[in-house]
DNA sequence: TTAGGGTTAG
């Protein structure tokens, strides 16, 4: 490809210029110049075109608006100087637009000060700068000074100082304007009109957005667009879908690509996921094709419901349409990926993009704090500096709540005071209620307290999350025994925050049953959640999976069911984390079939669902399933960690297999995974029950970690089990070191001692529990019905229905024996 | 030389 400008490009008219720019391949002659800025080429066709012939002033314009590089448009800006086009307002303020286009707001900040003649349309091109570049404060300092100096002002500059209006979200300042505008008589002008209307639908006042639209007189398809933009971004998207139906049966305003778009990006932004994806089908059998902003539109939308395969869809179109370049749609892709749990795509897409900014950033943070890895979101996070990306609020929420989601509390609170430090940046109600989280987790009543009143000082405490993460903190410090307490205080909480203002949502709701549920309150937890849908809240994601593990603990199926229907009606069961946790609810409520039925139900399970899964088999002596499963899962390429490898070695002790759960020990070493004191107590205690008691001793021993009386218990059973009295006596020594109070120590190693015959070691040993004031506590058990707890003892006769139950027993006994 | 649609954190 070469450039065949050398003719004179002066001669023919200006327009023919343009078309020579733009339809000659413009990506190339872009990429060129970008790639050899100095190359001879481009020097040839500069000095051709520019240094050998005189050029007037339309056709400098024309050339600076098709100008595709910077560098070429700061040689165009030297070649003006030259020309003797210096101070020519026109061109200056040309140039301005150019530097805007690059990005380049300090060339045009130097450019402007240094202009000896300024017009209305050079102000207006440097503030169209500052609103085009979102730095609204900027924008709003030079809107004044405008005002200051004695420009006439014209109708075109209210369209941009509304969106100055709106983009600081400041309604009276909008409604100024509104009043200047009227005085001016330009209330009537198109453009002008429709600028109002977009800044009230902006600053969420649907009714005066609507009244300015029904008084123009006239409007054109840019009004309907932006009233149903209006209405579709403030959640009425019923109503814009039906503006876009009416503009198609009118005349002159036919709904285009940003009608849809708006439609389509109103419904996503609103949660209407499956319905925003379904309207982009629509728009396309209407035969208009989406662009950059719209595909970006619903990528979030594919994101939430998790859906890969049509993600996989959207990334073949845009790189098929050479939307790759454009960091909206990068980064939406990335986040479907993370998403959907897979976030190895995720990441090489992000390591692949090259005009990465904070979003890629900071999703990929979210990616690795949510499996685990917090050292490498940190590492990122600490490395976009280097990157040159500024690190955003966002940025540092998501690194806080990473580490309060993995439960590194002190690095959450470390990162929450360095955030404090740190300049130009503020915490908002994100970061206050992940600090919180982090106080309740860590049961630390004066951090809490500190933090309330830091949100006081900010005027957070009556947000809605701060709000909830205030009474969970609270729930958890005031070491409320009495469920009944803790809910009077809640209950007194809420009430003192009612009468400020304040209503309790879904966060708050969400807060106070979290708070109950991690206090193992279950029960009053359940009232509360009864309360709660009593007083029509609707309950969200994060309630379904409280309250799922209230009902697991309380292993209550019925309640369990009935919010698994809940979350079906809302799609939440395809959510990761609540298949999970119904996975873990209907085998902790005893069946087994409905926990599969739930995992067969999560449409990509990754590394927690199929966790969820194996414990489910283990804890119901499923083992051959499970360790069938755990394979499957190695043969797709999933990574197991810690929790994988205890479900599958506790399934193997079930059903004694030693020499699997030696390859799956010793599989842990493959993947990097330290196994804990869990893991050998696994090991040792499936070793003691074969008998193999000197290896379980050996190993043992050579665990990096001290061993604990869960472990040496193991070990002991398999000592009684195969009469060993050695190592039992052994066992059974460090038991009664590490437990001096726990009985039933002591009666195992008497019972050691009567099986080999050494009666004055087993008097011995009864005399060191009666010298103590220990006796033999009576096995005891109990059964919940309804609202009655009834509690059996061993020969206990106290129940009043006590002739019942011994004949029932009998009974039982018989058919058992026959 | 003026107006409308897009991404990330609980």
């Amino acid at each position: 490809m070469h450039f065949q400008l050398s003719e004179p490009i002066t001669n023919p008219p200006p327009l023919l210029i343009k078309q020579h720019f733009d339809s000659h391949r413009p990506q190339k002659l872009s990429s060129l110049s970008f790639e050899a800025p100095n190359s001879t080429k481009l020097t040839t066709y500069t000095h051709l075109s520019l240094f050998d012939r005189p050029i007037n002033s339309s056709t400098y314009a024309l050339i600076l608006e098709s100008c595709r590089t910077l560098n070429l448009g700061k040689q165009l800006h030297a070649h003006t100087l030259k020309s003797g086009f210096g101070g020519h307002e026109f061109m200056e303020t040309k140039l301005l637009q150019m530097y805007g286009r690059f990005g380049c707001l300090e060339d045009a900040e130097l450019l402007f000060d240094k202009m000896s003649l300024r017009n209305l349309y050079s102000w207006t091109a440097m503030l169209s700068l500052y609103v085009d570049h979102g730095l609204f404060e900027e924008a709003f300092l030079f809107f004044q000074e405008l005002q200051i100096e004695d420009v006439s002002v014209e109708f075109f500059v209210f369209p941009l100082a509304l969106k100055v209006s709106s983009g600081l979200g400041i309604e009276e300042l909008g409604r100024q304007l509104h009043g200047t505008v009227i005085k001016n008589q330009f209330v009537s002008n198109l453009y002008v009109g429709n600028a109002l209307i977009d800044m009230y639908g902006k600053c969420g006042n649907l009714d005066d957005a609507k009244k300015v639209f029904g008084k123009m007189p006239e409007k054109d398809c840019v009004s309907w667009n932006s009233f149903l933009t209006a209405c579709a971004a403030n959640g009425m998207v019923y109503e814009a879908l039906d503006f876009l139906e009416r503009m198609s049966l009118m005349e002159n305003s036919k709904p285009n690509l940003v009608s849809w778009s708006a439609v389509i990006g109103g419904f996503s932004q609103n949660g209407y996921d499956e319905e925003a994806i379904e309207l982009l089908l629509r728009m396309q059998a209407e035969g208009i094709e989406p662009n950059e902003r719209t595909i970006a539109s619903v990528l979030p939308a594919c994101a939430r419901l998790q859906k890969l395969r049509l993600g996989k869809e959207f990334h073949g179109y845009v790189t098929r349409h050479g939307m790759m370049s454009n960091f909206y749609i990068v980064n939406g892709l990335i986040d479907i990926y993370r998403r959907s749990a897979d976030i190895k795509t995720a990441f090489k897409l992000f390591s692949k993009f090259s005009a990465k900014n904070a979003v890629s950033c900071n999703t990929i943070v979210v990616g690795y704090c949510e499996n685990g890895y917090t050292s490498e979101a940190r590492e990122l996070f600490d490395r976009m500096e280097l990157l040159g990306i500024r690190k955003d609020i966002i940025s540092w929420n998501s690194m806080i709540s990473g580490y309060v989601d993995n439960f590194q509390f002190d690095e959450a609170m470390s990162m929450f005071k360095d955030l404090l430090m740190e300049d130009g940046i503020k915490p908002n109600s994100f970061t206050l209620g992940s600090a919180l989280t982090a106080c309740a987790d860590t049961v630390s009543l004066r951090l809490g307290k500190e933090l309330h009143s830091q949100a006081i000082v900010r005027g957070l405490q009556y947000n809605t999350f701060v709000g909830g993460a205030l009474v969970e903190m609270y729930c958890r410090c005031q070491d409320i025994m009495a469920a009944q307490k803790a809910f009077n205080e809640v209950t007194h909480l809420l009430q003192k925050m009612c009468e400020d203002g304040f209503e309790p949502n879904i966060y708050t709701w969400n807060g106070i049953l979290a708070g109950h549920v991690q206090n193992g309150l279950h029960e009053t937890a359940m009232h509360l959640f009864s309360e709660m849908q009593a007083s029509n809240m609707w309950p969200d994601i994060y309630t379904v999976g409280i309250i799922l593990s209230a009902c697991s603990r309380l292993a209550s199926i019925d309640r369990g069911k009935q919010i698994h229907a809940h979350s079906i009606r809302c799609s939440y069961d395809a959510d990761v984390h609540i298949g999970a946790a119904l996975v873990d609810m209907y085998a902790k409520c005893g069946s087994i079939r409905h926990a599969l039925l739930a995992y067969e139900r999560i449409p990509n399970p990754n590394l927690i669902s199929h966790n969820a899964m194996l414990t489910a088999y283990a804890m119901h002596g499923h083992a051959e399933d499970g360790i069938a499963l755990f394979r499957k899962m190695l043969e797709n390429g999933f990574t197991p960690d810690q929790v994988t490898f205890l479900s599958v070695l506790s399934s193997c002790v079930h059903i004694g297999l030693v020499e699997t759960a030696r390859e799956f020990f010793n599989l842990m070493q493959y993947y990097d995974i330290k196994p804990t004191i869990k893991h050998y107590t696994c090991m040792i205690d499936l070793l003691s029950r074969t008998g193999q008691l000197s290896e379980a001793y050996e190993l043992i021993k050579n665990a990096p970690m001290k061993s604990d009386s869960v472990l040496w218990s193991a070990f002991l059973g398999g000592c009684v089990t195969h009469h060993n009295m050695e190592l039992g006596e052994i066992a059974a020594e460090r038991l009664i070191e590490l437990e001096p109070d726990n009985t039933g120590n002591y009666i195992t190693l008497a019972n050691l001692y009567a099986f080999d015959g050494r009666w004055a070691d087993l008097a011995r040993t009864r005399l060191k529990m009666k010298d103590r004031g220990m006796h033999k506590n009576p096995g005891c058990s109990w059964i919940e019905d309804r609202d009655d707890v009834h509690v059996f003892l061993a020969h206990d006769k106290s129940h009043k229905r006590t002739e019942d139950i011994y004949a029932t027993l009998d009974n039982l006994t018989l058919h058992m024996k026959s």
